[in-house]
DNA sequence: TTGGCATATATCGAAACGATATATTTCTTG
DNA sequence: CAAGAAATATATCGTTTCGATATATGCCAA
């Protein structure tokens, strides 16, 4: 699934600006589990608009330059069903945090504990969020991937909460990095 | 972090050629939370000696091609441990699954039905998997990653065995693939 | 015996990433 | 109220990474 596909995918949902795609690959319910920048966005869009996959027309409205509005056609969406019919790839996940948790005992303690705390933070502000889009009314696909999320972040959270110290007690290197 | 520092924590747990790191972020602990193939890895490798990061030995014992065996310099320790310590970078996570559910209920009941049952057999299979490493002595680093991912896969499975059918449910297409 | 799998290295084109450039408006804060 | 920061909006460009492919041998099973 390239970013070209993820583009129609959102397309499909509604017309939009590669500005506003990107919005929702960086702040929307989709950022947790797909990304795109301006990158990829742009020259993504223009290939789609070559191949007659999607329409753009200009709206010169305000000063700013000009808001180029793509919409999907018939031809995206049967591109996007063929896309989706393919057996998706398996889940591709990075996390430096983790590789970085291997070396934990040969790095400095208030290193780690700082790490923990602020992922901790993140996976408590992302799962508040979360909770506030599920109470309001989604679509069955929306639902489904918002729950899964929260079920997957609170099982991460629940585990550091429970079992981040002992990685900060291994740690072999105590040296607070304020004085006492 | 980049697949030259992840290179180098690689060699830090051992010397290896470039065959065997790739063997890691393939099949071993590390394939759950990083990737790369040959295409990163052999360019960094050639970085990583150049800038004599890591060290290379050639044993031509075989018959093979020689075998090019990697060993970390002190150098290359006191760059992965200035990588390490820097903030770690937010995880990256992209799933093909849960994008494409966002429009199960516009595809065929079947092909999410057989999406999710994959997707739960590779989950159970790998849960097995981890559940016999921790059973084994790990190290302190090895141990806190292999239980929040097995934390988090467990996770995730349940999630799918609960809900899975509300998905299958909403498909508006209910075509068996084979008639009955 | 022959086809498939594991070992082993390596390249190459395509795709994606991340930083940067540009320009205007609107919001914030000292 | 003015200065600066943030949001809106498009786009490119060099570097990095991905995925497929090439090459060659040993080993095991059908």
């Amino acid at each position: 699934m390239d970013v070209r596909a993820l583009c129609l995918g959102v397309l499909s949902r509604g017309e939009a600006s590669g500005y506003e795609i990107r919005k929702q690959f960086e702040e929307g319910m989709i950022s947790h589990f797909q990304e795109a920048g301006f990158g990829s966005i742009y020259p993504a869009l223009r290939r789609l608009s070559d191949d007659g996959l999607v329409e753009c027309t200009k709206h010169s409205q305000d000063q700013r330059p000009d808001k180029k509005v793509y919409t999907i056609t018939a031809e995206g969406r049967a591109a996007l069903y063929d896309a989706l019919m393919k057996p998706p790839a398996p889940d591709k996940y990075r996390s430096d945090f983790l590789f970085l948790s291997l070396f934990a005992p040969m790095l400095p303690a208030s290193h780690i504990e700082s790490m923990i705390e602020v992922r901790l933070a993140w996976f408590r502000a992302e799962i508040a969020r979360m909770e506030g889009c599920v109470a309001s009314d989604l679509s069955t696909g929306d639902r489904f991937v918002t729950e899964y999320g929260l079920a997957v972040y609170r099982a991460a959270a629940a585990f550091l909460e429970a079992h981040g110290h002992e990685l900060v007690a291994e740690s072999l290197i105590t040296q607070p990095m304020v004085a006492e």
